[in-house]
Order: structure tokens, then sequence, then C-alpha cells
RNA sequence: GGCCCCAUCUUCUAACGGUUAGGAAAUCGGGUUCUCAUCCCGGCAAUAGGGGUUCGAUUCCCCUUGGGGUCACCA
């Protein structure tokens, strides 16, 4: 045990401006006036790069498990490394959370009366946690440099002895006043760290709200609580038993990787005085690794994916992809969502139970794919309009301005009725999709192009006399079945079989058949091979922009 | 390596200890369609292996194997 000197001596050094009054403070942080059963729960992601899928995945989770109890969501920006810090980062974290529209409670850009809400704003709280242990011999400095424990890591290694700094190999843990007092007169910088208690031989047993009855070894890691440079900040450990004791939280669901730490918290809040916190520990997503290997957490690095710029830049409809990420949380959201047309995937009742069961979900962008159909195939006609023109690039925009009613007709093909279209995922598709309507998109981006790649069986002979043959008969005013019928007498007359059998048996004296007259068409008028019915597309562009397209070469 | 988590079709998963092991995505076939996207019908496809407990095990227990996480002054 330190002496009194030394302790106030380290106490001075740490904080030199004077010590926050623990008791003032816990009063200005007093319990929250909630109904019964509200949860107040919390997301903490750091501002290190961009957003991880991950962050928005806990956000999900944990937004809707307070927000369901009529509790309290907090967004608290866990900046306590300020070298892995990127500028930019909150105010992309606060984005990307609006743009999924996942709202908290308190936050950086939120009053509240729990904050700051930024963990460097906080440091005086910490350090007062940090000191009150000091105090009470629970905490002790730590001058080890960097290379000894390294050194000290690696000789582990090579023996096979568990790694960490603990029993011996704490070995600050206790050293004398001299040799302490020494240390600070050589102004050596040094970590507080915690002085653990426990032994790797005993176990505890706590109870994780998904995984169950846990039965671990005790901890016995004497990890640093304050960091020895400048900043004075804490590491994640203190600064989460201290936050959420503080902020109230009534639950801390974190990602399965905390796992391992959970022993240290709970540790760490007795030797503080405070009840340990009801954990809960999810599964992250991860991905099929490209490699060959096997499933693996997402991975900053190597995954796009994990980026949410990804989903957004590429036109993701928000909701699908949130549906996609309930439907991982909660096995049952697929048949909630086909039961409740009508309703919006925030108002989905998510499920603790079913969380429990959902283990490290692979992230099955096909079938993200198909959620993402499903949903823009679900929007009216307004909120079609708006994400396509959202997502559309300056030229696309001046298009779809230009003659409202006739943007409004393209983009109302099969919408709207019983079955409605089905074929867009992401809205950056939307100009491949509808472009070619608009004339000079369609001379600059698909005409081209399209006869290239869509007509090259076919002798230009052929697509003459076909175009010609078509031309002839074609009447803006026909109803579909007979347009349907000339076009049938057109393609005999230009040599295309109109009886798909007859065609099969014969081939060789078609040129093709009636799908392949119409493929001549469709390409000629949308320089695509896939677009919806002929007819619609026709009635749309009007008699001359048609004559024109089938007529020029 | 120590500790921890996990284990049902290719993927996400469902199944009070009793089911022909179900659904969704993908895929393959068939139908509808002028091409697509759809839509409809159908097919393929799984309880990792070995021991127990039990009348009976996907389900409970143990071992093996496999995958993942963690062991930083990163969170």
């Amino acid at each position: 045990m330190l002496s009194q000197a030394t302790v106030d001596r380290i106490i001075g050094s740490l904080v030199p401006d004077g010590l926050l009054d623990l008791l003032e403070l816990e009063s200005s942080y007093p319990a929250r006036n909630l109904p019964e059963g509200a949860e107040v729960m919390r997301v903490p992601p750091s501002p290190t790069g961009f957003v991880h899928i991950g962050t928005i995945y806990a956000s999900l989770i944990n937004e809707r498990i307070a927000h369901q109890s009529s509790g309290v969501f907090i967004l608290r920006i866990e900046d306590t490394d300020k070298k892995r810090e990127v500028e930019g980062s909150v105010e992309q974290i606060i984005s990307a959370l609006k743009k999924f529209d996942i709202n908290y409670d308190e936050g950086p850009d939120v009053s509240g009366s729990y904050g700051p809400y930024f963990q460097s704003q906080r440091q005086k709280i910490y350090l007062a946690y940090a000191i009150e242990l000091l105090k009470k011999g629970r905490a002790y400095p730590c001058f080890a440099s960097p290379e000894e424990l390294q050194a000290q890591t690696k000789k582990q290694q090579a023996e096979k002895i568990r790694p960490g700094y603990y029993g011996q190999w704490a070995i600050w843990r206790d050293k004398s006043d001299e040799q302490v007092n020494q240390a600070l007169d050589d102004g050596k910088p040094f970590v507080l760290r915690f002085r653990s208690e426990g032994s790797h031989n005993n176990r505890i047993q706590y109870t994780d709200v998904f995984k169950g009855k846990m039965d671990v070894p005790e901890n016995d890691l004497d990890v640093p609580l304050i960091k020895s440079d400048e900043s004075r900040l804490p590491t994640y450990h203190l600064a989460h038993v201290v936050d959420d004791y503080l902020m109230r939280v009534t639950k801390v669901f974190r990602s399965d990787e905390w796992l391992p730490s959970t022993a240290l918290h709970i540790e760490l809040a007795k030797a503080l005085g405070h009840e340990p916190f009801t954990y809960g520990h999810f599964a992250p997503i991860s991905i099929l690794d490209k490699n060959g290997g096997g499933k693996r957490k997402l991975s900053k690095r190597k995954d796009d994916e994990a980026d949410v710029r990804y989903w957004l830049d590429a036109g993701y409809p928000i909701e699908a992809v949130k549906a996609y990420l309930l439907g991982l949380a909660n096995s049952n959201f697929e048949d909630w969502y086909r039961d409740n047309p009508d309703k919006s995937v925030d108002d989905f009742p998510l499920s603790l139970d079913k969380l429990a069961a959902s283990r490290a979900p692979l992230l099955d962008m096909t079938k993200l794919e198909d959620y993402a159909k499903d949903y823009i195939a679900r929007l009216s006609q307004d909120e079609f309009y708006d994400g396509i023109y959202r997502f559309a690039g300056e030229e696309f925009k001046l298009a779809l301005e230009q003659d409202i009613d006739y943007t409004k007709k393209i983009l109302g093909i099969e919408r709207g009725g019983e079955k409605p279209r089905k074929d867009m995922s992401k809205w950056s598709q939307g100009f491949d999709q509808y472009g070619y309507f608009f004339d000079d998109l369609f001379v600059k981006d698909f005409k081209t192009q399209g006869a290239e790649e869509f007509l090259s069986d076919l002798s230009s002979d052929v697509i003459d006399t076909a175009v010609t043959d078509f031309l002839e008969t074609y009447s803006a005013d026909d109803e579909q079945s007979i347009w349907f019928d000339k076009l049938k007498i057109s393609a005999e007359k230009s040599g295309f079989a109109t009886d798909n059998k007859q065609y099969k048996a014969n081939q060789d004296s078609f040129h093709g058949n009636v799908a392949d007259f119409a493929r001549i068409l469709r390409v000629k008028l949308t320089g695509k091979n896939r677009t919806p019915d002929l007819w619609t597309i026709m009635q749309i562009m009007g008699v001359d922009r048609v004559s024109s397209r089938l007529g020029s070469n």
C-alpha cells in the first residue's frame, strides 16, 4: 500500500487543477423519472472513421428496446482515443443515424441532462472515479514502458503462459513508496492501473440477457484505467462503468466481442461500490470470407459492405436495409412484415428472446436485394418518384423535371396495381431503368450500345425490313390486343414465326420468332432488351418519338 | 496456447423431448408473358461425429471436431 503522501503526489500530478467531488457529481445524475419497466439503452460508437453497419445494427436493437419500453435511447461518442480519431466521423455517425431514422433522446447534438455525451468532455469525471479507486488501494500507478510490456508478453507466449498483466507479471503492483517516488522524480509517464482482487482459478456467475447463465473465471487483470499521455483520458473499461452508471443505463447490450471482458467490468463496478450492470451480448454481423475462409466478423478494411456509406451510396432504400437487419435480429420479422403490409418496419415489436437465438448472421446481399425489390415495388408513385429523383445524376434530374406529365407516365408504368413492377433493388438503377425515355439520354447512353449488344445476331437488312413492316401498320390509337395482332402480322411478313411450336420445329426457315421481332423494336426504341411491355412504352413515347427512333439508323 | 461463445439445407432460420424436420433467399424444372421483372406450380437441399440419459433426442448431458471472439495505454 502506497503512503498517503505518495497517493497525494499522484493525485496532484493527475489533476493539478483540483478534483471533482464525487457526491456532488452523483447528485447531478439523479435517478431517472421513468415508468416501470422502461429501459435506458445506449449505443457508443467511436469516431474512428466510417460508420460500421454493425453500429447501425446495434443502434437499431438498442433503440427499439428503449422506445418499445417507453425508455430512453442515448448516443454516446466514445472518443477517448485521440490517436485514432478521424475528423468528421461524429458528423458521419449522426447523419447515418438520421438517414436510418434511428432517433436518440440524448446525444452530442441533442440536449439531455445526463451529458456531456462526448467522453472526451467527461475526462474529469473519470479521473474522479479513478482516484477514488486509488485512494481505496484499488488502483496504482504503473511506469512500465511499452517495450517492457511487449517483452513480457513475448516471454509469456514463448513459455505458453496466459498472457496479460496480472500476478507476478503485474510488476508495478507492489512497488514501494520509494520506487514510485523515484519514478515520479524521473518524470516517467505512468498509467493508473486497476488492482484486481480476482483469481483466475475462481469462477463467477452472472446472467446474460441473451445467453443465459454464464460461468467464467474471475478477472485478475490489472488493466489500465487512465492513459499515460497528457490527455489523461480513460480506457473503455473505466469509461463504460462510469458512464453507464451515471447515465442510469439499465441494460448494456453490446456485441459478442465484449464477452471476455465482462468479468472485468463486473469487478470494476463492484470496486466502485456499484451494482454490476445487466449485460446482453449479441452476435455481430459476419460475412463470408471472399478468400475461401469461414465466416468472420465484418471487417472495415476488407469489406465495402461494412461501411454504411456503401449502402447509402448504392441507393438501397433505408427501410429495406432496416427490414433486412431486423430480420437478422428477429427471425419472425419476415412473417410479421408479410402479414402487415400496411405497417412500417418501425412498428415491428422486437423481441429479446428471438435475439438470443440469432448467432453471427451472415450478411446476404442477395437476400437484401430481394427485400429491397419488394419494398420499392410497394411504394406509391410519389414515393417512387422521390427515390428515383434523389439518386439521379444532374442530367437525369434535368430530364425528369423537363416534362412532369411525361415523367409521371413513365414512372407510373406497371405501378400501383395488384402486381407492381419489381425490378429495382436500389435507386441508383433508376437511370438504367427509365433513362432511355428521354431523347438526349437515349442518344447519349442507350441507342448505339444497345443495338450492338442485343441485335448483333440479325443482319441490318432483316432489321430494316422488320422496322418498315411494323411502321406500315402501326397506329398509336390501337388497343393493346389489336396492336399485338398487327405486330404478329408484320412479324410474319418479315419472315418471323408467329407460332412458337412451328418455329421450334423449323428454325432455319425463320429469322426468329415473335419474341425476336419484338426485340428489334424494343432495342431500337429503348436500347435495352429488357423493358416493360412495348405497347405501353409506345403509348407513352408517342407516335412521333416512336417513328423517329424506329426510323433512324 | 488460455479463456469464452456458437454449431439444423448453399445462406438466414423454425420446430413444449414425439413433425413426412417447416419457412424465406438462392438455384433448378414447368406454366403465364411480345422481352423482362413479376406471378403461379413443382424439384433439389440440413440436424458435424461419437457416446450417454430416455419408451423416444434436432432438442438434455459429456467428449471430439469445426467455426468465431478475446487475451492493447483500440473501442
